[in-house]
Parts: C-alpha cells; structure tokens; sequence
DNA sequence: CTTAGATGTGAGCGCTGTCAACATAGAATG
DNA sequence: CATTCTATGTTGACAGCGCTCACATCTAAG
C-alpha cells in the first residue's frame, strides 16, 4: 500500500519524503521496544528502503535520535504552553508540575531522549536551546508567584522537582517498597510535592522585603 | 606484570580472581569512557583474557553492568552513613543532599547506571532493593525532622529534588544559559534547594497537631 | 536533450553480544 | 599416585549493528 500522498506505484525508486517516514518508523519503534531497538536499520526496514538509505538523511544514529528528542520538545512546549489560564498563579504551578510529569509518564521513552545522555546536546544545539524554552514556561509561573531572578536557585529547584520526579516514576524508583503497603498515586503525589515547593517558596518570601539576601553567596 | 596476589607467573591458564579483575576493569572504562564503550570483549581486552571468558562469570553485559551499579550503591550507602552526626537535623538534611549530589557529580556513568534504564531492576533485585536501602538513610534524616509517615510524600519529595538536581548537573542541562550569565555553583544551587524544601516541610508541619516540631531550629 | 545533483541500492568492513565445542587446571576421589 | 569431575578459559562461529564506498536511478536545471 502506497504510504503518502506523492506515492501513487506500489515500488518506486525515490520515496517522496522518506526522512519524514524515517522519523514516524523510528518513533514508533522507540515507543513501542524503547531506545535500544530504535536502530537504523530496522528503522529502514520498517520503512522499506535499503539499510543506508537513511545515510542520506542523517549523518548517523544520533541524529535521528536528536530529531526525536526535538518532536519530544515541540510536543511537550504545546502542551504546558496550553495549560488553562488561571488567576491563580500558585495552581497554575502545580497544574504545570503535573502536565510536565504526565508527559514523562505518556511518554517515557522520548522524555528520556530529551533529557537523558543519549543525545549529546553539544552536538545538536538545537535541543539544548528547546530545553531553555521549555524552563522559559516554568519560569514565567514562578514569576508570578513573586520569585525574583529569573535563574534563581528557586527556579532550578522547581525543575530539579519536577524532572527527578519524572525521572524516578518513568524509572520504577518509586514503586510501592513492599515493606510499606503505599498504592501511590503518581498525580497526588506530584500534586503534593509541588504544594510542598510552593510552602517553601512562600515561606522564603516574606522575608524579602524590596528583597533582602539577593545573589551574593558565600 | 603480574596483577594480582595469587598471579605470580605471567601468562597462567586460570586468572586467579577473573570477576574481580573484570568488574575493576569495567568501571575503569565506565569511568574513563562512558558506558557505551563497556563492552564485554572491551573488558575482556583489557583484563588480557579471551573474549568469551566474562561469560564464565557473568550471564550478559548487562549483569556485568548490574555489578557497577550494585558497587555505585555500596559507596553511596557507605557516604551517607558516614556523614559527621549534627544535633540539627535540618543541617543533617543539607549535608545529606551536597553528599547526595556530590556523588552523582564525582562518578556520573555510575550515578546513571544505578538509576537510569540501562538495567533493568525487574532482572537484578539486588540493585531495587539497594535503592530502598539507599532511600532508608533519607527517611530517617526527614524522620528527626518531625516528617510523620515513612513513605510520605515528603520524603519521595526530597528524593526527587536531589535525584532531579542530580541527573540535571550530570546531563549538563543547567549549563548556564548564554542568556543570562549565571556562574552556577552546583554546590550552593543544592544547598538552597535543600533549605528552600525545608522552608517547605517547616511551613506545613504546624498544621499537624499533637506533636509540633520538636527538631528546634535556629 | 544533456547533464548535474539528489536520493536510493548493494556490498563490505570492523565492531559487538552470544553461543557451542573444546582445552586446561585444580580439587576430589579412588 | 592415578583418575575423574568441575570450574574456568579458549577458539571459532553467527547474526546484527553503524558506517562507508561505489554504483544506480530519478529529478530538475541548463
């Protein structure tokens, strides 16, 4: 069955868009048999080309990867870019928290790509500037709750929250210890960190008046 | 030259301590290398056996790579137990958290073996039950710190502000944004996230009655 | 039409994990 | 001591992988 629009003959010498197709088989293997299956090979396989067909698409293994980690960030950007509006600045956070962990949890193998090692961001910038804009969303609700700088140790440690979180539920670190019966529910759970954090937050924060203690460590 | 007690002539048959001489090898190019360069015939090359001799005492690579992790989780454990006793336990909790992500700083590849996918638990219960071990040390820390149920969600809060300040540190994703320069001391970011989640757990802690927060502060 | 560039093919290299058959050493047993 | 058993190491092989090359084919520009 012809697979595209510009794909009429059953077997044609050029594809008509095969990185694209590329990507799509490759996505599909990632998620369905996790990143170590993802090989360019079976990728070409899945698609019906020879084994270095997609050479001439991606330089190496790699990239092809990179590009699965920027559909991840362009995926991920939409969604907490699309959070419901709330005058709430405080459950706009935890509302976000949430949408960044579901996504981890939806989607746990791409999430991995994006952050993970696999991929290395010197080589492929571009990921490591999606990554920016990704905490730019972060940054913005912690704005609003009053948080000064914009690289504030607050800041870092909303995320730190959030990823470890992500990263340890995708990972089956927090599975119940069969010692102590906790069904965990991974959304109350996220919920009551990110109270947790803002409780830190708002404690932190009356003590600036016009703010008190700003950078100058040590 | 001879590596070992038991190896006084050079070239025997039988290694003496083969395992040992492969784990040791193993970490020597995770440490050096990354993990992708350990590879069973790598190790083996390197120890100056033959290349199928690992599987005399490990079934895969991946069980060879269990045993880094297991040994990762050794000299974790063996930090945390030995930080200096504070009578303040919020001081114990901050300690804990610098050493916590100072190990994942000094030993990265062994940091992200322990944690990450690349092995999977579910084939080397030793490695999920070091995990939890590991997690005992945090929970008796939180424990002093008036922190009522063991598996709260504080607790896994806490896990997951290091756990994800951790792997952000060691995956380079909090280099400083060329937007805004931020030094970055990874050691002060920890110990402000550290206070900033105790400001958190002190902020929710009165409203528990029946037993206020005895660990006096300051 | 001609030709140049882009895209897909096929063969092949060296690497890997893993297995099976064989060789050897050390220990247990007679 | 001689024998046998078992643990351990070796050799050889297979398939799969990333990657590169020379070549084939298609598309489009001149």
């Amino acid at each position: 069955m012809p697979r595209s629009a510009p794909a009429r003959a059953a077997a044609r010498y050029h594809h008509g868009d095969l990185r694209a197709a590329l990507v799509d088989a490759a996505l599909r293997i990632l998620v369905s048999r996790g990143v170590a299956e993802v090989s360019l090979r079976e990728v070409a396989r899945a698609v019906g080309v020879s084994h270095a067909a997609p050479y001439r698409h991606f330089p190496n293994r790699e990239a092809l990867l990179a590009d699965l980690a920027a559909g991840g960030f362009e995926r991920l950007g939409g969604i907490l870019a699309e959070l419901p509006a709330d005058a709430d600045a405080g459950r706009r956070f935890v509302a976000m928290a949430r949408a960044y962990v579901q996504f981890a949890q939806a989607e746990p193998a791409v999430y991995r790509l994006m952050f993970g090692p696999a991929v290395r961001k010197a080589d492929h910038p571009v990921l490591a500037e999606a990554g920016y804009r990704t905490l730019d969303a972060l940054r913005a609700v912690l704005c609003a709750l009053g948080v000064p700088a914009p690289a504030s140790a607050q800041t870092l440690a909303a995320w730190s929250l959030a990823h470890g979180l992500a990263q340890l539920l995708i990972d089956q670190r927090l599975e119940p210890d069969p010692a102590h019966d906790a069904p965990l529910d991974a959304d109350t759970l996220v919920r009551q960190a990110a109270e947790l954090f803002l409780a830190g937050v708002r404690a932190e924060q009356p003590r600036a008046p016009g703010r008190a203690r700003r950078a100058a460590p040590r």
